[in-house]
DNA sequence: ATGGTAGCAGGGCTA
């Protein structure tokens, strides 16, 4: 069976529910992986989205910032959150297939929102910069040496780690996201636990890819300054099993968007 | 350690 799963950082999943909608009607995913929900739990659009076809829905949200949701058409299992620095942040929830899922039953799917990390790449200077690290650092710590049993990471990871996952390298070496400590930090940790990162497993550098171009690029689109930040990570038991990774790239020219684009994973089971 | 835009909340923080 064919199994897809998108990851999308909404940026507040009440003001754009109709660009949800759109992406599952349209895109009709299996499973909508969403950050940045910026929405109490107990104001999750869920009336929104009856009708829609995906009614389990398991989320983790806090008032103004962060928030996580995963959106299924089939039913998920032991809805958990994870805790990190010692802060009651929403930026991880996790579920599981069930048996109605087939071929795909029992596939662990986490989806993360790791912290933005400030301006300033400097952890004695930027305390936002000092949380990403170590939020990084007890991901590692979470992974151990190997993940085991079918999963899917996904999510916005806040770090664009290889070359091409940047629009020039050179001049953003310096800029939070870019950096050697944090791209080594997440490369360090995606290898050691074993994940494969399936975008690059379909699409080797130097190609360039994107999910992501800010609100302040007046024409984002010619000027095209994006970065990899959105990602689609499978455990090794998966790794045959990757077809192919999309970036929903016209998503990020709707009337009122996201300043990332949805990142769709396809697997054949 | 520029400023640029956006969301939430209704000021200033976060991205």
């Amino acid at each position: 069976m064919r199994l897809t799963v998108t990851s999308w950082n909404i940026n507040s999943v009440r003001l754009r529910i109709d660009l949800v909608l759109r992406v599952l009607a349209e895109q009709r995913p299996d499973v909508l992986c969403l950050q940045e929900t910026k929405c109490p739990d107990d104001a999750f659009p869920l009336k929104a989205l009856r009708g829609s076809g995906y009614e389990h829905v398991v989320y983790a949200g806090q008032k103004g910032y962060n928030g996580v949701a995963i959106l299924s058409r089939f039913p998920l299992h032991t809805r958990d959150v994870m805790g990190f620095c010692e802060r009651q942040d929403a930026r991880h929830i996790s579920a599981v297939l069930g048996p109605e899922a087939g071929g795909a039953a029992g596939i662990v799917l986490h989806d993360f929102y790791v912290p933005a990390g400030g301006d300033v790449p400097d952890r004695g200077l930027n305390l936002k910069f000092a949380h990403k690290l170590d939020f990084l650092q007890e991901l590692r710590a979470w992974g151990g040496r190997r993940v085991s049993g079918p999963a899917i990471l996904v999510g916005d990871l806040n770090v664009a780690p290889l070359e091409h996952d940047v629009w020039s390298h050179k001049q953003l070496l310096d800029v939070v996201s870019h950096t050697p400590v944090e791209t080594e930090a997440l490369e360090t940790l995606r290898g050691e636990a074993g994940w494969i990162d399936a975008a690059r497993h379909l699409t080797p550098e130097p190609e360039k890819i994107y999910t992501w171009w800010s609100y302040r690029s007046p024409d984002w689109s010619a000027a095209d300054k994006g970065r990899r930040l959105d990602h689609a990570w499978v455990s090794p038991d998966l790794a045959g099993t990757v077809r192919k990774v999309e970036v929903l790239r016209d998503a990020r020219g709707w009337e009122r968007p996201s300043d990332h684009a949805p990142v769709t994973l396809t697997l054949e089971l």
